[in-house]
DNA sequence: TCCAAGGTGGACGTATAGTCCAGAGTATGG
DNA sequence: CCATACTCTGGACTATACGTCCACCTTGGA
């Protein structure tokens, strides 16, 4: 019943929010979009903190600051739906990732700045950093934190690595495997199974 | 004597902005702010396209475009810096990386956008033609056809290409030397002369 | 003609790009 | 709880690209 509330805050917060419909009867989520984590439908909500029952307690909480493990911070919202009766009957959670915000006004406020303490970051091989950035969109697409991406996550990945042509720059494998965090023996095994056209195929 | 003007502009601009100092005289660097590429001072100016002996002429120019091989667009101002007596003393350049303040725009904009598509600039990969257009404007600007180059000539344009970062390319060294019309041995004496900052100048 | 400067091809050593394999986790099914 | 299948991994190994060096040749000037 709440679904498009929850699809439609999704769509207006873009890839950088996660949005999550609970059932507080069964403290399960019932629907996830834009899942930063490996949650998903029918798991644990585990927002034991939020009185549902008392209809006259507020109804909305927050913001308040998450950190991930990732090192994410992530902005939370949460808003208590009720019946016409008063009745509980879904917990919506919003979880907006401030990194990019946060990224996009270092660089901003960078300019100006008097002080000499940046050793530049930004600078140093440009390919290096695109290399970063593609994978970092993907994390951030599908949710998952690095180290929990699956095969064909990282399959997905290299596909649009290898379209960026990154593999046409000298010394790029080891950028990349590292950055996938990934062996360099397996990087080239994935690259292979990339490129030969037996494989079944892999939609990106 | 100009130096304090270059370097307030680059305390002023942060980190992404590259201020160069040349002498019109001997057409090298006099000093460098925050270098993009591996240029360091005494390198070649290489802005012959600058006239700084007629007092009469425009002194500031730009602000143009220009963009780097790893597709980062750079805006830039130049001007010349006379004596009392109207002789051209210095010439100072302002590079300004606009890739920082587009990258934030499209993080920024991000937010709300109803489409899923993707915003990834694709790495430009036309790296070949891109050789045989900076070669070209070279041949163009002097007016010698390739094969009556001289030995400075060709440093010059390799001082370019190797500032449009062409050798971190995989494979360009054997393009680069056909396409100066040069053995492959000549391209990398060419090469080393042109990295060692201890070499003497040829024009003066 | 001779000499000097620079270009040329090729030999050579090194670094990087890829391949291959046996062993060590890790999920899946019984 | 064990067995099987699968994948990742580090290392050894080959191939290729990178870069250096040198003897020889061409060119241009005294």
């Amino acid at each position: 019943m709440w679904a498009p509330v929850g699809q439609a805050v999704a769509l207006l917060l873009g890839p950088y929010a996660e949005v999550v419909l609970h059932d507080p009867d069964t403290d399960r989520i019932l629907a996830i979009w834009n899942p930063m984590g490996s949650r998903g439908p029918g798991d644990p909500s585990l927002l034991g903190e939020l009185d549902t029952l008392d209809p006259s307690a507020r109804d909305v909480f927050g913001p308040y600051e998450k950190v991930l493990a990732d090192g994410r911070r992530l902005s939370s919202v949460s808003a208590v739906l009720r019946d016409p009766d008063g009745k509980a009957a879904a917990v919506l959670c919003v979880n907006l990732d401030r990194t990019p915000l946060e990224h996009a006004a270092a660089v901003l406020s960078a300019f100006g700045a008097p002080t000499t303490s940046r050793p530049e970051p930004l600078f140093e091989q440009d390919w290096n950093e695109r290399v970063q950035h593609i994978v970092g969109a993907y994390v951030r697409e599908c949710g998952r934190p690095l180290e929990r991406l699956t095969r064909a996550d990282r399959l997905a990945v290299l596909a649009r690595l290898e379209e960026a042509k990154v593999f046409a720059v000298r010394r790029a494998t080891p950028v990349v495997a590292s950055a996938l965090r990934v062996s360099r023996s397996t990087l080239y095994g994935l690259l292979a199974e990339l490129r030969t056209p037996s494989t079944k195929d892999h939609t990106s």
